[in-house]
DNA sequence: TCTGTGGGTTTGGAAATCCAACGTAGGCTG
DNA sequence: CAGCCTACGTTGGATTTCCAAACCCACAGA
């Protein structure tokens, strides 16, 4: 990892395949192993070791709802919760830019389709493109607008 | 592609390794070969693999700088823009849950350390966990919320 | 006993990734 | 002009990851 940072970090715990479908899976409330496979489509085995790996990272807990046989659910923890916004701008960016018509609908609880918007919590105003400046250590990478 | 969702299809474009490292290094403004070689630390051959895969996908464009030889720089298009929020969430994510220091700061055009948030564009309210449905053809899969 | 379900692990082959070295095209230094 | 450097890839071969199918275990119901 040449330049240090939380992104590059943050891709080794949720960057692999099918990681963040897993996640998706969890947020719509399917937490058990047989369903995730057939929703995700993936193999059992890459899986459970992505399964495995989620919870290591403190972003699922398992926890058991029979005693015998022994099984186990995946839950969101508080930090796989903190995930839900990259997955909200992830699927908005696909439904904008990669599919004709979006296969699922998220309502906010004000009752419109939710458009989603990164503000920042300080000024309350968007995030736009070319907003914002990197500090990276040493000073000044601006980061990209339009035409920079 | 068991379930149909845009986040499915947005990581068959983005999601595999370096892509989103690609990204960010754009972002920061650097946008030639040799300069995200280094500071992504990918593979060179891998690197113009994902390039060539980003530019297909109209996320980045080829921009020649230099007529002889030829050379090109890589731009983030409109849609490649649209990406940063996803950025955004995720180093912040990284940054709070992964690193204990973050080695970069950013800063907000309001002068504030930039905490992003992401609101519902209709209402203005932040979206929590839990505050979304999501309606997947047929009704009814409510968005995790701490317990549920 | 036989069949089915849930939650995995194992196995062998296909695909992707990694790394170092090479090629090419021009620029800079002496 | 020789020799070295930068920029941008491409190539070959070793390594890692992925995948589908099969297998395993524990139980439940018929």
């Amino acid at each position: 990892m040449a330049r240090p940072c939380s992104i590059a970090e943050a891709l080794t715990v949720i960057g692999e395949k099918y990681s963040l479908l897993v996640l998706r899976e969890v947020f719509l409330g399917v937490r058990r192993f047989e369903a995730m496979a057939r929703n995700i489509g993936a193999p059992r085995d890459i899986l459970a070791a992505r399964l495995k790996r989620l919870v290591e990272a403190g972003i699922l807990e398992k926890v058991p709802y029979s005693e015998r046989p022994p099984r186990y659910e995946y839950r969101p923890t508080k930090a796989g919760l903190d995930l839900q916004p990259v997955l909200h701008m992830l699927r908005q960016w696909g439904d904008r830019h990669l599919v004709d018509r979006p296969a699922m609908v998220v309502e906010h609880r004000c009752g419109a389709v939710l458009e989603a918007v990164v503000t920042c919590a300080h000024c309350g105003e968007p995030v736009e493109a070319g907003s914002c400046t990197a500090r990276v250590e040493a000073p000044g990478w601006s980061l990209a607008g339009p035409t920079a």
